[in-house]
DNA sequence: TATTGTTATACTCTATAACTATA
DNA sequence: TATAGTTATAGAGTATAACAATA
């Protein structure tokens, strides 16, 4: 389970507030607030590229692991197989990623990004990091590095995985039978 | 539209991961992620008192409002008026609330807490309390004051309004008719 | 005719489980 | 018999719109 984008729904922001005590004061309150508006605003960022936040998210772990089967995928982003049919589905549908078969093992997809995948990826990075420093910008330079840092530390208690190479992260948890590629 | 507790589905955490550059690295990934589990350490905290966070903040909006009517409620939660109705009725089924008819307009509810509901709600906000501790324990107590400091900075560069007064924060935005009690 | 609250309906997202094809 | 991927089905959660009561 990889870390990942907060969902926010874009219909209508389900937000609820605690509202005990100065809600300005509450670090969880806080963060689940700042959470949502954060996953929305690169939700928003990464629209006019044509990704959602998770064909975003597995595009960025095919291009690390060119050749990843679609079950492998399964780990880090948290889904089950049968909702990875539909995301692969409409990226290759755009020409993004295409599925070739493993000649070893017919079963098996090796997923791939295609040139105009890799293009767009290149630029939907961009667009991540524009986004980042947009939203940083309230941040006083010198903010920024403690901010992170305390960050991660509560990221860390509350035993969030942090960087999680794809596919590699936990090669074997059970290591059940030849690893997939 | 208040900041609130972000939406943690229980049933599976919809994540996904930007994995690009060092997601440890990202303000916005690191804050989406951390957003999203600390919203649902929220709500695991609150499930023994029997509330979700979205009864919670109804019932905090009532406390500060005693005499509220539905439709008001609507704008601070975000929610329209006809999911309201079951959040009432669950709330009012635990016997935590209660709907007068307003004898001078018997088209609204006047709703107020029982007195079960007010302990309950003190409950709640103990637990809410403890929650926040245990949250931040990973943090050097000298590091929590600039956090939350960063924190609200990037919330008021949002547009978050932090404090909201339920009911009251936005008494006449378009001020259409008598404002209902 | 307008407004509060309610009910009905439809739509989206999701997981579980049945299915196929390969092995 | 077991595994990768797919399709089918069903269950949440949600918004929109029609509705009833009151004004």
């Amino acid at each position: 389970m990889i870390p990942g984008m907060n969902k926010a729904r874009r219909p209508q922001a389900p937000r609820v507030g605690s509202a005990e005590g100065p809600p300005g004061g509450s670090v969880v309150f806080l963060l689940s607030s700042l959470g949502f508006a954060a996953s929305r605003a690169f939700q928003d960022a990464l629209a006019p590229v044509g990704l959602t936040p998770r064909q975003f998210a597995l595009m960025n772990l095919v291009a690390t692991s060119e050749g990843i089967s679609q079950g492998v995928l399964t780990q880090p982003l948290g889904i089950p197989a049968s909702r990875l049919v539909g995301i692969v589905d409409e990226l290759e549908n755009k020409g993004l990623i295409e599925r070739r078969r493993n000649p070893e093992d017919r079963r098996y997809y090796a997923l791939h990004l295609t040139a105009k995948g890799r293009a767009t990826l290149n630029r939907a990075r961009r667009v991540a990091r524009d986004n980042e420093e947009r939203f940083c910008t309230p941040l006083e330079p010198s903010e920024r590095e403690p901010l992170l840092e305390s960050l991660r530390r509560l990221a860390a208690g509350q035993q969030l995985p942090l960087g999680v190479h794809p596919a590699l992260a936990s090669p074997d948890e059970d290591d059940h039978g030849p690893a997939p590629m």
